[in-house]
DNA sequence: TTAATAGTTCGATTGTTGTCGAACAATAGA
DNA sequence: TCTATTGTTCGACAACAATCGAACTATTAA
């Protein structure tokens, strides 16, 4: 099996995750796996192709802000949340605040 | 006169600002503004040319993050303090306590 | 063993970004 | 008017990123 690489929790830096954070789809990732606390790309609901999702779930987990747990053929993301509050405090929180109550989301109607 | 571009505060997104904190020069130039309330692009070290920093400077205005008052020959830069406030609550301030209690801050050392 | 399921990786494409230097514009001061 | 001073714009370049489809890996189920 594989190892998923993660920094560790010192090694998170603060402008990979604000630019992790920057992109529309991985902001409705993430705000997807709060809702779930843990999630499979699967379940994940984004209008992009399965690749690209992955590639986008890469991009979280390598700049620390999703956790990714393997069972199976399958990945269980769920956020970092703990480390990320010690080295950023109140920051997940207030971003994942601000896209929910956002006019940003976006939704598989992008698709039409 | 040239007339500089800001978006209202209805248009400030998310991403757009957590896009325009995510890069190192611009987060330790919004620092700046912040510790000094308001300062000219001539008074911000930065490790980079002028033009360069122009476009940092740019970035963050069309982006909403700061407003850019024009006298004379200069252009004081603050932060959109309350507007950002009132969007996205305690973004701004968290990336800026996380950004100047971190180990990631650039100087002109990086020049050397 | 075969087939289905869940993701990843790779190659290609298209577009964006950070950087610089040179040229430019606008203002202030002598 | 001439000359600094302050900052912007432009062109170029190299690096990077988002996206897709196709091929691949790994696991589970039949």
């Amino acid at each position: 099996m594989k190892i998923l690489l993660h920094p560790d929790k010192a090694d998170i830096h603060l402008s990979s995750v604000l630019y992790a954070l920057s992109d529309p789809v991985r902001l409705s990732i993430i705000s997807e796996v709060r809702k779930a606390g843990e999630c499979t790309c699967g379940n994940i609901e984004v209008p992009v192709v399965k690749s690209t999702l992955s590639h986008h779930a890469r991009t979280l987990r390598e700049a620390g802000v999703v956790k990714v747990r393997v069972q199976g053929t399958q990945r269980f993301l769920s956020l970092r949340t703990d480390d990320l509050e010690e080295r950023f405090p109140g920051l997940l929180a207030s971003v994942l605040d601000a896209y929910d109550t956002s006019d940003e989301k976006i939704t598989l109607s992008h698709l039409e």
